[in-house]
RNA sequence: GUGGGCGUAGUUCAACUGGUUAGAGCACUGGAUUGUGGUUCCAGAUGUUGGGGGUUCGAGUCCCCUCGCCCACCCCA
């Protein structure tokens, strides 16, 4: 191989595996626009600070993960690692916050992240996402959780379940911390290395914690739900009542800590054992401290983010995967006038939406078909010197051979017939 | 950042314990007498065996380094 290769980590996304993926975002953007949301798109790069000061100095993304350079003006820019920082940030920056509330957002694109490649984990990887703004209501949660998972029901996965918890508000979390920390201090001989280190940072993702010997000593641990302010759990019992009667399916997992410091209240997840060990195919929810954080007023918030890679994986294991688009007409000529005859001819189709190649070459018209056959085409026009004298097309139906003459509109015509779908 | 597995034509794979010009299927290009595809037959092109160094009379095969891919830890969508 010469020097021309991709980057580690990132891959190219070639036809027919695009078709797949053009297929989800089409699916997403119905989906999202039937529950009021509109796109924005945010610019990949941004001030570094940015992500630092939203996704948590001490998390793994900003402390290791992310794309960093300096540019000629000498600003600390970063290509982002993930997209809630940058819709903020646009939030806040263009006053989104006198618009009509809520302001409801979807984007789709990809983010970076300098981690080591592995099954489900690219450097280059791409989410959806959608953020609401300004409304607490726990109504706004599950209208985000139900269109999350009727987006996944319309590409084809219905049956996966969600997880929800709640991590508690600024009122209630640092009391549940120090609950935690009590809880384990005893037990800080037979916790793991990074789990001692947690304790410090941020115990709370001790109840994350996939060694076996953390597992067994977490038994019997302060669960968030429990220590939740009276708003909080209210909050969290009203979600709930909500979910059911939009019959969305979901479990309470109490140790599900999410990994962006921003995220206060509701947290969900959706996760599918397929995907090996990074299971998660989409997760978010509620940071109704972030947009105060980036310099605008009190404002609520809710979001999540899907995996395309992880999501086409699994699509693809159920074997669910998009057509090509069909060819409609493949044009064959021979000669020279023909050939320049065909060109128009094809122009013609394609102005009326049918899609149609041509024969660039001069090959034989055996060959021509042959090809024809090869790229799948409906029907096959072919000009000769004839078909050029006598003002008509030949025309030969692919599916069973049928063939005839007809002049050019009525080709139009042969090709809408039985053009389904 | 730390482990483990793996790198041979576009692709899927061959090549006995190191031994002559590294092979095959699929795909690709062309052909099988005069203007009609799918099956069949014939022919053709393509690799500095990921890269570099070493051992050897001789390395795709053994050793070292490096790069990349895959999986896991970690972390996350």
């Amino acid at each position: 191989m010469g020097p021309f290769r991709a980057v580690k980590g990132v891959q190219d996304v070639l036809p027919p595996d695009v078709f797949l993926w053009q297929h989800i975002e089409s699916i997403a953007c119905d989906v999202f626009r039937a529950y009021g949301f509109d796109e924005i798109r945010p610019p990949i790069l941004e001030h570094t600070e940015v992500f630092t000061r939203s996704i948590g100095q001490a998390t793994d993304i900003v402390d290791k993960e992310m794309y960093t350079f300096t540019d000629k003006g000498n600003r600390s820019l970063t290509l982002r690692p993930e997209g809630t920082a940058s819709v903020v940030r646009a939030f806040v920056q263009n006053g989104m916050h006198t618009l009509p509330s809520p302001q409801k957002l979807y984007y789709m694109g990809p983010m970076f992240r300098y981690e080591r490649p592995q099954k489900g984990r690219q450097r280059q990887f791409h989410q959806i996402g959608v953020e609401a703004f300004g409304i607490s209501d726990p109504k706004l949660d599950a209208e985000v959780i139900a269109m999350l998972m009727e987006l996944l029901r319309q590409v084809g996965l219905g049956g996966l379940s969600c997880e929800i918890n709640s991590l508690g508000c600024s009122k209630c979390r640092p009391a549940f911390r120090e609950v935690l920390v009590k809880f384990f201090t005893p037990k800080l001989g037979s916790l793991c290395t990074d789990c001692v280190r947690r304790h410090n940072e941020n115990p709370l993702r001790i109840l994350d914690c996939k060694v076996p010997g953390c597992i067994k000593e977490r038994k019997g641990a302060p669960a968030a739900t429990d220590h939740l302010c009276g708003e909080c759990r209210e909050h969290f019992e009203t979600l709930q009542i909500l979910l059911n009667d939009l019959r969305v399916s979901f479990t309470l997992n109490p140790e599900m800590v999410r990994g962006l410091d921003y995220y206060t209240s509701t947290a969900f997840e959706v996760t599918s054992t397929d995907l090996g060990a990074q299971n998660a195919v989409a997760a978010g929810g509620r940071y109704d401290n972030l947009v105060k954080d980036f310099g605008g007023p009190d404002t609520p918030a809710i979001g999540f983010a899907l995996g395309m890679e992880r999501l086409v994986a699994l699509l693809s294991d159920k074997a669910v995967s998009a057509e090509a688009p069909v060819l409609d007409a493949y044009v064959v000529s021979i000669g020279k006038e023909p050939v320049r005859k065909g060109l128009v001819i094809a122009e013609r189709l394609r102005m009326k939406g049918f899609r149609t190649e041509v024969s660039y070459g001069s090959s034989s018209l055996k060959n021509q078909m042959r090809r024809a056959d090869k790229l799948g085409a409906r029907y096959v026009i072919i000009i000769g010197e004839d078909e050029l004298r006598e003002g008509m097309l030949s025309y030969k139906r692919m599916s069973d051979g049928a063939s005839g003459k007809v002049s050019a509109s009525e080709a139009e015509g042969l090709l809408s017939t039985d053009k389904n779908n």
